[in-house]
DNA sequence: TGGCAGGCCAATT
DNA sequence: AATTGGCCTGCC
């Protein structure tokens, strides 16, 4: 029984009851590939990470949702985390009638929200994510997290925040060895090395337009035009952005007759790459 | 049981 | 400038 499981999401002082009004679909941003620790740890009930706050949250019914953090936190950071200033219905209903593919895309992975996730930890992350699958993205980061991290303790668990610049080019080769990160192994010291000596490059990078943003972080070791293009648009929210892996790319060549379709979309165009992506991975397009 | 997995990089044309 | 092989290793 889930009350007696997780009491303290039934209690007052430690959860609160919010409302969400645009599309919004927790199953489907854990698994939209966006995002590698997210995780639905009971039936219904789901986990988010970000810096060193965590976030259990349910969907009751309709627009109500229950939330393990204060009204403080739900407002100034899950809110922007889930991007929920933007209107993703409106979004959706903008897409022209005549693009029968993204038209269905869209519809099914209707409540996908891109996060407004740490820039480093994404930057980490998907240097991780070259050649592997999901599964093992998640574990790797996982592990990393655990040897690397600084322990939080919830009312139900104990965590590890994702390791810092200065954490992780400290790390030994054994260390890193140990998480499964193979021949991406170099790739991380020295990217994480890089970043700790230029403490206000990811700041900066902030301020640097798309297309000065994707240079900048293919500079980076490990760090090509797919990860720069996920980093830019998970970790620096630049929607206008679509990268184009394995999947997109047969989505092009099989609905699109091999023209990119995204430069059409805008400034949407990482909101349509996600439902793309999703429906594309959920229907095994091959 | 092996082949493959949300690429990147360097060597080769 | 474009193409291609090699790479660590866990997962199905």
């Amino acid at each position: 029984m889930f009350i007696k499981k997780f009491p303290f999401i039934e209690r007052k002082e430690k959860s609160m009851h919010i409302f969400i009004r645009d599309e919004f679909d927790l199953y489907k941003i854990i698994h939209s590939g966006q995002c590698f620790r997210a995780v639905e740890i009971n039936d219904g009930l789901f986990r988010f990470i970000t810096g060193r706050h965590v976030l259990y949250i349910r969907h009751i019914q309709g627009i109500r949702y229950d939330v393990s953090c204060s009204p403080y936190l739900w407002n100034h950071l899950w809110k922007p985390y889930f991007d929920l200033s933007e209107n993703y219905e409106a979004i959706r209903n903008s897409i022209s009638p005549n693009d029968h593919y993204l038209q269905k895309a869209a519809d099914y992975s209707r409540g996908i929200r891109i996060l407004r996730q740490d820039p480093w930890e994404t930057l980490i992350t998907f240097i991780i994510s070259q050649r592997k699958s999901i599964p093992a993205i998640a574990s790797a980061v996982e592990k990393l997290c655990q040897k690397a991290g600084e322990e939080i303790k919830t009312p139900l668990e104990i965590l590890y925040t994702f390791p810092t610049p200065q954490k992780l080019s400290s790390l030994s080769q054994e260390d890193l060895k140990a998480c499964s990160l193979g021949y991406r192994i170099p790739y991380i010291s020295k990217s994480a090395e890089i970043i700790k000596k230029s403490p206000h490059l990811l700041k900066d990078m902030a301020t640097y337009d798309d297309e000065k943003l994707l240079n900048a972080l293919m500079e980076l070791p490990g760090v090509g035009i797919k990860v720069a293009n996920c980093t830019a648009l998970f970790g620096f929210h630049r929607t206008a952005l679509a990268p184009v892996d394995v999947w997109i790319q047969r989505v092009i060549d099989q609905k699109y007759e091999g023209s990119n379709p995204f430069p059409t979309y805008g400034q949407k165009a990482g909101i349509m790459q996600q439902y793309l992506f999703y429906y594309a991975q959920s229907t095994g397009m091959k």
